[in-house]
DNA sequence: ACCTGAACACCGTTCAAGT
DNA sequence: ACCTGAACACCGTTCAAGT
């Protein structure tokens, strides 16, 4: 007993407590990430997290780094801009989807983590690379990324609220009206069918090229 | 007591727990809306609410769509497409800002009431007045709705968080990095005044912007 | 000096027991 | 037939009490 004594359980790597964080997040469960939960996966204390992270989301802002680390080395080094940014919009669509337990946050929380950086620096390049001016470099790395985030954010909700992985043509954006009393929105009526048949990537997809249409135009006219 | 017998206590209508709902989500406080706090604010057993709406979500929608219902009356009736598509999206961003403990939900719920309905057609009869086709019609819907949304919602947990009405000047979109190890980000260093500059709502004109000028350009084309 | 875990003040929701 | 509220199984977080 006298040789363990120091360090008998080990003193709990805050990088260890991120690494639980992350695997507990990949169930589409509401609370699949709680203090009691990572204290049973780690086999510590529950309130053993409060010793290393001031709150839950600061936690979850740390899970959320380490994914976005992850996936930041998942992009290809060498690509025209435009395809770089459609690779970096679908790889982050897909973690946020596959964490959903923090993916429905991240709408709400930056990083502020090395993680963020690589990200951020990674969009901003490519950004230059398509001749964009300084100001609008910081523009549309604000919307696009704010884009990608959002529409994956609403999908890790949806992913949690459905607890399964349901067939596409199930998954509806809106739902059919169950009233038939619609005369008084045409335009809804019209276009009905088109809408129940939106779902959540389709309309990422959309948005996305809404963005980098508008970068690619503001090239084009610069050359 | 003979007399009072059959309705001593009202019946609890459903449109007044909507209400009550909607006065509570004013509080910038993530917890603003529960159902003790419903129960005390309507003077009923805090589990009235679930004779009414099959779960605390649903209660949300219902506030949701009471909400969209008043903010649709708002909005003028007759406006140039463009000018009345800005008005809509500044209108919802500040209505879900405005009630901050539903709003910061506003962007992973349908409501499939009829205050949904009577914006969506609003929605998609300005589009249809700008000239698009019935595919674009439903697309841009989708993009713009998404996009007002997720940004209001985005900042009205931003509201939450500071927990009240901080300078604009203090309201940072992205933190500025905090360790000077920034050599392999040569473009976060680059831009990073600009980034740090950034808030929601500047996020949100430019996101708005981007999505009416593509709706512009399609009209352009056809015309 | 450092860590632990009992305890506080809450949640959403269910269902046995009442009127 | 309808409603009630006690109770269940949780939360995030704090801090008095220990080692």
């Amino acid at each position: 007993m006298g040789t363990a004594r120091h360090r008998r359980d080990r003193p709990l790597d805050p990088a260890k407590i991120v690494e639980a964080a992350v695997m507990l997040s990949k169930q589409p469960d509401r609370h699949a990430l709680s203090a009691r939960r990572l204290g049973e996966q780690l086999g510590v204390d529950p309130t053993a997290v409060y010793r290393h992270f001031a709150s839950m989301d600061e936690l979850v802002k740390a899970a959320l780094d380490a994914i976005w680390r992850d996936a930041a080395r998942l992009i290809p080094r060498s690509l025209p801009w435009r395809a770089k940014l459609e690779t970096i919009g679908h790889v982050f669509f897909q973690v946020i989807v596959e964490h959903p337990a923090v993916g429905i946050d991240a709408y709400r929380l930056s990083t502020n983590g090395p993680g963020e950086e690589a990200i951020v620096d990674m969009v901003l390049s490519c950004l230059e690379q398509a001749g964009l001016s300084d100001d609008h470099v910081v523009d549309f790395y604000a919307v696009l990324s704010s884009t990608v985030i959002s529409h994956a954010s609403a999908q890790a909700a949806e992913r949690i609220e459905t607890h399964e992985v349901v067939p596409p043509d199930e998954r509806r954006w809106i739902e059919p009206p169950p009233n038939p009393v619609l005369v008084r929105f045409p335009s809804l009526v019209r276009h009905i069918d088109g809408l129940t048949s939106l779902d959540q990537p389709r309309v990422f997809e959309l948005s996305l090229s809404v963005v980098l249409d508008a970068i690619e135009s503001l090239t084009a006219t610069a050359t």
